[in-house]
DNA sequence: TCTTTTTGGTTCGGTAACGAACTAAAAGAA
DNA sequence: TTCTTTTAGTTCGTTACCGAACCAAAAAGA
């Protein structure tokens, strides 16, 4: 079969959005149904660290700190998160997770593990590395 | 240095923000500041395809059809492209690029060149084979 | 100390994108 | 031919995300 090189941000993006689409049906799928993707992933990533300060955590999700603000506050209606403000820094706001939240840990853990292993279908361990290299690699370049 | 081989979803994502990103500035720099990286690509396809039915060009776009529909209204609110209905098939419309457009068919050249390479720095021919090569995998899985 | 600059966060207006409900034309079944 | 189903496209309400302007607290300079 004929592999094009070019239009390479093309395939990128295709891919983002098929696997986004994946992430949205799980979060539907676990009853989560007022949440995307961006959302589960904040809660991923305060599974992982407890608490974060807003702007720490627009860095790991790769999000203006306006849109983090946001993400948050629709968390925080939900109830699946808490702000509250630093002691030793007033102007920071600390966000972690509820026990609603804690609640579904394990669900969240299954719906990583569905939407990584399903982009990995068929892949070998050796296929995974070179994935992740040449990802790093072009990431490296912005 | 250490290679994480999950969250693999996540790191498209990051790449494929990134890019878009990059897209946005390189339209600004050629002076069409209010065209999003979507409407870029429409214009692109269109270089390439000529004519196209909103359901051809939202499958080649990778978009819904509502969305589609909505980009190109806005290109030709701004004049760059037209649709005129099928004369074969009265629901179809076909969308193609107008005078404004085509004159900036080189513009679209170069920042695709520029988009793709950049994601593309610093990588051998091989690299760039390979890293096709698993995108594609990683989209037959969807 | 007092002033200026930087930093963390929010607010607001605007846009891309979606899904659901809809219209009209074409294709298929009877 | 007539009825039903499918298909192409639009409309509308909603949401994620952004940039710009803004506020208040902290840090840096004077």
């Amino acid at each position: 079969m004929k592999l094009r090189t070019n239009g390479i941000v093309f395939q990128v993006a295709e891919l983002r959005d098929n696997a986004y689409e994946h992430v949205s049906r799980e979060l539907r799928r676990l009853g989560l149904n007022d949440l995307a993707p961006s959302h589960g992933l904040i809660l991923i990533t305060l599974y992982r660290e407890k608490a974060l300060s807003l702007k720490d955590l627009s860095i790991r999700i790769n999000k203006k700190k306006s849109s983090t603000t946001e993400l948050v506050d629709k968390l925080i209606r939900l109830g699946y998160v808490e702000k509250t403000a630093s002691s030793d820094d007033q102007r920071v706001k600390l966000v972690r997770l509820t026990q609603k939240s804690l609640s579904h840990k394990d669900d969240f853990k299954e719906l990583s593990d569905n939407v990584n292993g399903r982009l990995y279908q068929g892949f070998t361990a050796e296929d995974k590395r070179e994935l992740m290299r040449l990802l790093n690699k072009a990431l490296a370049n912005y």
